[in-house]
Formats: C-alpha cells, sequence, structure tokens
DNA sequence: CACAAAAACAGAATTGACTCAATTTTAGAA
DNA sequence: TTCTAAAATTGAGTCAATTCTGTTTTTGTG
C-alpha cells in the first residue's frame, strides 16, 4: 500500500497544504491566488483541484488540523476537570480560545465560517458541522463528568446545557474573528460573565 | 430634493431590488447572474455597481428588510410579555423564528450569514452586525422588563441573559439554515429545551 | 435658452476560480 | 522487459463578478 504513487500523492497534499497555509498568512484568503499556491506547490492548477474540490477545501484541512489539536488538548481537562463547575468551564474554554489563532489568522477563521454556511454540503461544510458537533459533545462530556463527581446537580439536562455554553461560546467567537481589534482576555471574561448565570443554576 | 435625479434614483434602487428578490427566489443566489439582474431591472451592469458595492450587499438591502420587520413584530411581545418567563421568550423567539422565512429562503440566509462573516466591514457586514445588536437589545429589553414585573429575580444580571439568550438561539438558527430539510416546530422545541435551564436560574 | 460642471450610466475589458479534453505516468500482467 | 489499462497531471479555455473609461443625462447659472 506504500507504493510510488501512494507516496507522490501524500507528498502533493502536503505540499499544497503547506503553499496554501503559507500565503493564506501572507495574503489573506482572497488574496492567495490558486496559481500562486499551486506555482509554490509546483504542481499545476488542475492537480490542485484533482486534490480538493475547491478553495474553500483546502482551507478546510487547515481548519481541521487546527481544531483536531484543540479536541485533544480538551480531553485532558475532561479527564481531569478543576474542582469547581465554573473553573472547569473556563479552563476548557480557555483551551479552544487559546489554541484558536496558532495556525489560523482571524481573517482564515471568517472565511472557514463563511464557507461552512455558504455551502454547508461541500465536503468541508460537512467537516466543519462535525468538527462542532464534536466540540459541542466534549462539553457536554464535561459537564456529564461534573455530574459524576456531583459539582453539577444529577437532575439537570446535561446535553441541553452542554449545547447552550457551546453555542454561546462559538457565537461569541465568531463576534470576536469578525472584528480584528477584539482581544483573547476580553472574550474569555465576557464568556465567563455569561457562563457564570449557569453555573450559578446547574452548580451543587 | 425632489427632482428627477432623486426620483429616477430611488425608481432604480427600487426596480433592482425586486428583480434581485425575484431571481434569488427563483435561480438561488448563485445562480441569479448579476447581468439578468441588471436586464429585469431594466438598467446596465455599471448602474448595479454604482447602486451596490457588490452582489452581497443587495441580498444584504434584503435582508435588512425582513429583520426590521421581525423587530417590529417583536416590540408589542416586549410591551406586553406572556405572564410567565418560559412563555414570553418562547412568544419572542417564536415571532423571530416563524416571520424569518417569508421573504428570505434558506439558502438567501445562508449567503446572508456568510457574507456577514466574511466581509464584516463592507455595508452589509456591518448592517448585518447592527440588526444583531438590535436583536440582542430586544431581548434583553424583554428581561429588563420581566424584571420589572417580578417575574425575574432583580439580582440577575440582566444583559448577560439576554446575550446568553440571542447567542444560542441564533447558532440554532444557523444550524437549522444549514440544513435544508429542519423543520421549525423542532427547531423552536430545541430551543425551549435550552432555555428551561435558564428560566429556572432566572425566574422568581 | 445656452452651456459647463457634476452625476450617473453603459458595456467592453479584466480577473480569477474552476472545468475538461489531451497527455503523461504508474501499476501490474504476460 | 514490454505492453495496456487505469490513474493522475496539465494548462488553455469558460464563466461570471467586478472594474474602468468614455458617453449621456441632469442641474444650476448667466
Amino acid at each position: 500500500m506504500s507504493g510510488l504513487r501512494e507516496r507522490q500523492k501524500a507528498d502533493r497534499h502536503r505540499r499544497i497544504i503547506e503553499a496554501a497555509a503559507a500565503l493564506f498568512r501572507e495574503a489573506g484568503y482572497e488574496g492567495a491566488k490558486i496559481e500562486a499556491i499551486a506555482t509554490q506547490a509546483e504542481v499545476s492548477i488542475g492537480t490542485i483541484y484533482n486534490y480538493y474540490q475547491n478553495k474553500g477545501d483546502i482551507l478546510g484541512a487547515i481548519v481541521s488540523m487546527e481544531v483536531n489539536e484543540v479536541l485533544n488538548a480538551g480531553r485532558g481537562v475532561v479527564a481531569n476537570p478543576p474542582a469547581n463547575v465554573g473553573d472547569a468551564l473556563d479552563t476548557l474554554i480557555g483551551i479552544y480560545i487559546e489554541h484558536s489563532l496558532h495556525y489560523l489568522s482571524k481573517e482564515m477563521w471568517r472565511q472557514a465560517m463563511a464557507i461552512s454556511t455558504q455551502l454547508p454540503d461541500s465536503p468541508f461544510g460537512q467537516a466543519y458541522t462535525a468538527l462542532d458537533r464534536a466540540l459541542t459533545e466534549q462539553i457536554r462530556a464535561l459537564i456529564a463528568r461534573l455530574q459524576e463527581i456531583r459539582l453539577v446537580r444529577a437532575d439537570i439536562d446535561g446535553p441541553a446545557v452542554g449545547e447552550l455554553i457551546f453555542n454561546n461560546m462559538n457565537m461569541m467567537f465568531i463576534e470576536f474573528v469578525k472584528r480584528d481589534e477584539a482581544k483573547i482576555p476580553d472574550l474569555r471574561a465576557a464568556i465567563r460573565r455569561q457562563n457564570r448565570i449557569l453555573v450559578g443554576a446547574i452548580g451543587t
């Protein structure tokens, strides 16, 4: 399964992603022309379209890497959460937010979000929805964990709370990436303030 | 101030919007070519771009009308809310959701949302953000009203609750328009389930 | 009523994402 | 090794949004 063809394919995938990531950062998503990506990756335009259905899917591949890293980092918190509800939520959400601008600029996030709503059935659109769902599930898992250790009341509708927290955080994050001057600490503080209401409602 | 030029301008605006609205509905946003809109509105392509910066702004004008109607309808609920917190929220949110597909198809909503995150500084992007804020303020006004009539505890952080409710609703609405088969009653039920947690936390 | 400046219009030209038919490369059978 | 079919690559061509430049219309003034 590791013939010449397979290796070349993997190599081209990597070269395209690397070229695109560099150009997206330098010139922005719109500014990064497919022709430039092709030249830098040393493939032809047609080859890019053989690997990715459209320009958005290239960005999608980068977003997926970022979010998967975030999900991984979040596992630790779910397994071993801080000993009170507010801190547990803040820690998990903090990981999401602090990680978010590692590989992706705000402009790249804006484009990624836009494409995912514009073309929800494209490969990237579906992948993005799946990532959102995975993040929701992780927050739900945290709530469930907190219920196990009696920090959250057992009679609380955990899945609904988890979704509510994710939706609010996600919307706040969308507004955050829409304003270039918005700062991470302010975003976190605003979300904490909102979550405080829920923490009061669900905590033991 | 009402010379020939002014009248012609207003008339052309109207014709462009009407042509665009019809074509967006018939052919979808992507399917409605600028050339076709120009022909149907009996102006040239150049004139369209004299009136609107880009295709998205035309859609934006239509979205603005829709949301402004919704805001208007919401005022009645805020002035005279049902006598319990859950119903009050459900009624206001119900108005938003039930109205939402009057003039705009899901596909048009998807495009509008996408453009507003993609180009937050374009005329439409800014207008859309302002509309979101107006909706948030209306929900906050409802909470404030409910605090006045003692249905919501006075020590609750009203603005934070309002934003939390709006953000959650908006995110649910985004997911709703992303799936063509999603149904309004299911959307409303899901939001009610989420709000129930908050209602428990803030009600007297 | 003429006329000059300002505003608006028209549509051909440009630009860039994406397609597709022709060509090249690879895998694997004989 | 040689040959053939399948897979992959290529880049010129297509299509539609947007720009640009010359032309026309409107306005206000003498």
